[in-house]
DNA sequence: ACCATCCTGAAATGAGAATTCCAAGATACT
DNA sequence: AGTATCTTGGAATTCTCATTTCAGGATGGT
């Protein structure tokens, strides 16, 4: 009996992350949505309800399609140290060159606005801090195992530090930070984790 | 023949700058400024000009007197490694306890929002990290002189590791981040760079 | 073909934003 | 004391924002 949507929602969602993503929620108004979306309002409150909770929802799709994917294929590589390795060359890849260039960590940017007050984006943010963090020490312990680690670092340590790095990167990328330069900053990191030559 | 000001300027200004750290240019309105100085509208846009250029004012007074006297502090340090290790400690103590707990950086919080659009802003965001990164340099440097580093340790690389740390517990510590293990990661950071019992 | 149900479009609402204006008050030089 | 000049207070203006409303259109099961 009912009419059916004419629009897709995950597409329309798609495209309210990118907004948020680039812009943040305070610069993002809901005509902006309406305009990139060609959604009306009406199907905008029906489908999604207001601002607040239609940011809350890009949230959780960008935690869900973009950073967890890649924690995944991170915790779950075998190879170690250079599993660590490509991660951060991934990310530097997709912070500084293509579509998303300087737009940093959807997360990330939401740790500095005034959105994080909500608890449910901050449960959004420490789901986020978890896994990712989760997933460097799930690596660094492989790599342990491979004997590819230096005697005197601590997995946990160093997945913490890893961790924090990243939401450096991800910060500095959106100031236009230099790959170059980025890449390597994490190489020199990683080598003081790893065996080296002199140690 | 001038009628002189009725306020202090420089007071005006500090009381706006913790207003546009706590909370964002984007969510603080100039009612919130005009309440909190408790100013009246004409003479604020009459001293400072609007919002963009108040908040500018602000984040260069940020930039001048919180981040450059600490920053000046570790780069004329003689002490090498131990200025550094006193910096994070300082910075870890003012981001998670005290008057200005969970309200991070403000030059690291201009990063993720849209204000870094403008080219003012991010001239005092690059001007910051230059900074920040000198006077970890120059730190790093008197402590290789004093033999303090490992021998495979670059003090270039390590300032600039060290600077996207620093980003990290600014970020993080907004989001609640525990301090006793943002402390221990930065531990264990310095450690890595340093001399070690294993190295 | 009917019609309950949902979708769609555009206008309306109302709160809150930044900025401007102007009359009244205060100042310091002459 | 007079007065030109600046400051001040508060209302006024002009937007833009998020959200609601509602009439009309489309759908699909009966």
């Amino acid at each position: 009996m009912p009419d059916i949507k004419h629009f897709d929602p995950d597409a329309t969602l798609e495209t309210v992350v990118r907004l948020f993503w680039r812009q943040g929620v305070a610069s993002t108004g809901i005509q902006d949505v309406v305009t990139a979306t060609g959604l009306n309002r009406s199907s905008l409150y029906a489908t999604f309800g207001g601002k607040q909770e239609l940011y809350l929802a890009a949230l959780r799709r960008y935690l869900e399609l973009r950073s967890q994917p890649v924690f995944r294929r991170l915790a779950e590589d075998e190879r170690g140290l250079p599993a660590v390795s490509e991660f951060f060359a991934g990310l530097i890849e997709a912070r500084c060159s293509g579509e998303y260039a300087r737009w940093g960590c959807m997360v990330s940017n939401a740790h500095a606005g005034a959105e994080n007050s909500a608890p449910e984006v901050r449960a959004v943010l420490d789901q986020h801090h978890r896994e990712l963090r989760d997933a460097l020490y799930a690596a660094l312990v492989t790599a342990d195992c491979q004997g590819q680690l230096s005697s005197s670092a601590d997995p946990g340590a160093a997945a913490d530090l890893l961790a924090l790095i990243a939401y450096g990167v991800n910060l500095r990328s959106r100031a236009g930070a230099d790959d170059a330069s980025l890449r390597k900053t994490v190489t020199a990191a990683l080598d003081s984790i790893g065996v080296r030559a002199a140690g």
